[in-house]
RNA sequence: GGAGAGGUGGCGGAGUGGUCGAACGCGUCGGUCUCGAAAACCGAAGUACCCGCAAGGGUACCGUGGGUUCGAAUCCCACCCUCUCCGCCA
């Protein structure tokens, strides 16, 4: 009942250099076939101008591209041609089939014609699919390139700092959220040692309260008075919606993956920005912004040995996430008004801290521009990450497909996304405990959050 | 988990082997009419890719992937998803 002779045929055609990245090397499970030509990266920009486009990637620190998907490009194209042009004749000849055995006249010359086709069709449909792949694979591994005000770069070294808000208070003896935390008998490492090993926090009564209290506090700023929509999605996503941001194909290491296939989401930004995937929608309902708090899961696999005190870098954390969907036009200022929405939590709570650009070297794959905010941390004596807000352009749009269509215009146009943390909850809980830390160990509530601790003005032992 | 039904264009809904990219209705857009609107009438209208300077031509897509056939939305296989009922359960 299987297909009989084809088989063989088709592995007769073999393809030379096809173990680049396949869809299936991502694991199993789920059905991921939703790759599409010309994704991911703009093909036909590339061929308009190569030069920028490995100009692009030389920023990012990779080798130049272009000549080699080109040239995959170029051949893809030629068989595919070809191809439908065998198609074309094969349904205009079945066309004739079908109306010479209706008027009684003699179809086997056609019918002949098509058996010829049909030698030759397989072959060459083959082909064409496994160099689409090769080409897919090539794209879908290739980041997005750095806009042009973005510094140039090696590692975080080289980011530049925008801007600097309050002043770091001198705190003598300040001591480190951990050691603050324990005292108080309110953070356990060793309680979550116990049920999950490293990386891995207990948090009770107060600041558990606490950590609650700062998420609310976070979603009221951006839906309030940022507009975003609050929502409240699945935190396990198949492995469409992980392509879609980006996390797949290449970040497969740093998350995890469920015995059916499902991935946990290492932060909302994958379910809130795949809302739109596969989406035409119309240029006057956005920009659209969402925002959810959900727990983040990452293996940090790379990092053993990072921040392997306290609850800085957790297998689990709560995070506040913006995202926002907009027209091209729109991006760069949603950006900065994104930006300003994170560093408003940080200023109303009183938490000084300092925005820096990324440079080409730091940012993520996905990004095309990136700002990092900082907050102060008085126990370690420097600034840490606590939010970041990136503009990925048309980059993870092409590959959801999300696209949009202004008014009145026939074509459709890819959408721009945009994330940005607003803000990390666990930092921030970090944050609050070391700059408002007490000589006796006790920890104030900044003004701002009293209202949802119930008016609690202080956290004691 | 058990039993059943079903997945077609923005929506509803036809279509069981050929001229079907898909009837019809609704909605949408343009026009006629009108002082204006409604109604009525006329017309337009899917997505992506390939070839082409263009005009234009072609291919694919009716949940997904395979198969049968000269030819598949229609037949076969597998899978996914949705809905209903029963059971179980937060």
């Amino acid at each position: 009942m299987r297909g009989s002779a084809r088989p063989a045929q088709l592995l007769k055609q073999g393809c030379p250099g096809l173990d680049a990245v396949s869809p299936d090397a991502y694991k199993s499970g789920s059905d991921f076939n939703r790759l599409n030509l010309a994704s991911m990266h703009d093909l036909r920009s590339i061929r308009d101008n190569p030069a920028a486009f490995d100009a692009g990637l030389a920023r990012r620190g990779l080798s130049a591209q272009s000549g080699d998907i080109l040239a995959l490009d170029q051949r893809r194209r030629a068989l595919q041609t070809e191809f439908q042009e065998l198609q074309a004749r094969r349904n205009e000849a079945s066309k004739l089939i079908g109306a010479y055995k209706k008027e009684g006249k003699d179809a086997q010359p056609l019918l002949d014609e098509v058996a010829a086709l049909k030698e030759k069709m397989p072959a060459l449909e083959q082909q064409e699919k496994e160099l689409g792949v090769e080409l897919d694979g090539i794209l879908a591994s290739l980041p997005n390139l750095p806009a042009d005000d973005v510094p140039e770069g090696k590692d975080e070294h080289d980011n530049v700092e925008i801007r600097r808000v309050g002043t770091p208070v001198e705190i003598a003896g300040a001591k480190q959220h951990f050691e603050l935390g324990e005292a108080l008998g309110l953070m356990s490492f060793d309680a979550a040692a116990k049920l999950s090993g490293a990386r891995f926090t207990v948090l009770r009564g107060k600041l558990a309260r606490l950590e609650r209290a700062l998420g609310d506090f976070m979603l009221d700023i951006q839906t309030n008075e940022f507009g975003f929509e609050e929502v409240s999605p699945p935190l396990l996503v198949k492995d469409d919606a992980a392509f879609g941001t980006a996390q797949l194909p290449k970040f497969t290491e740093d998350l995890f993956q469920t015995t059916n296939g499902f991935w946990l989401i290492p932060t909302a930004e994958v379910p809130l920005t795949n809302l739109v995937n596969d989406a035409i929608l119309d240029s006057d309902e956005l920009p659209l912004r969402f925002t959810a708090r959900t727990p983040c899961f990452r293996s940090e696999a790379g990092s053993a040995g990072r921040d392997t005190r306290g609850m800085i870098r957790q297998h689990q954390f709560y995070k506040v996430e913006m995202v926002s969907i907009t027209r091209p036009d729109q991006s760069q200022a949603e950006h900065e008004r994104m930006t300003d929405a994170a560093e408003t939590v940080l200023k109303r709570l009183g938490l000084p801290f300092r925005t820096v650009k990324l440079c080409t070297g730091d940012m993520g794959f996905s990004a095309q521009k990136t700002y990092d905010i900082e907050v102060w941390l008085p126990g370690q004596g420097m600034y840490r990450e606590i939010s970041s807000c990136s503009n990925c352009g048309d980059f993870q749009a092409r590959r959801m497909k999300a696209r949009f269509r202004a008014k009145g215009e026939k074509n459709t146009q890819f959408l721009h996304t945009l994330n940005g943390s607003g803000l990390a909850v666990g930092r921030c809980l970090i944050a609050v405990l070391e700059n408002y830390q007490q000589p006796d160990g006790s920890i104030l509530v900044p003004e701002a959050l009293r209202p949802y601790m119930g008016g609690l003005e202080r956290i004691t032992a």
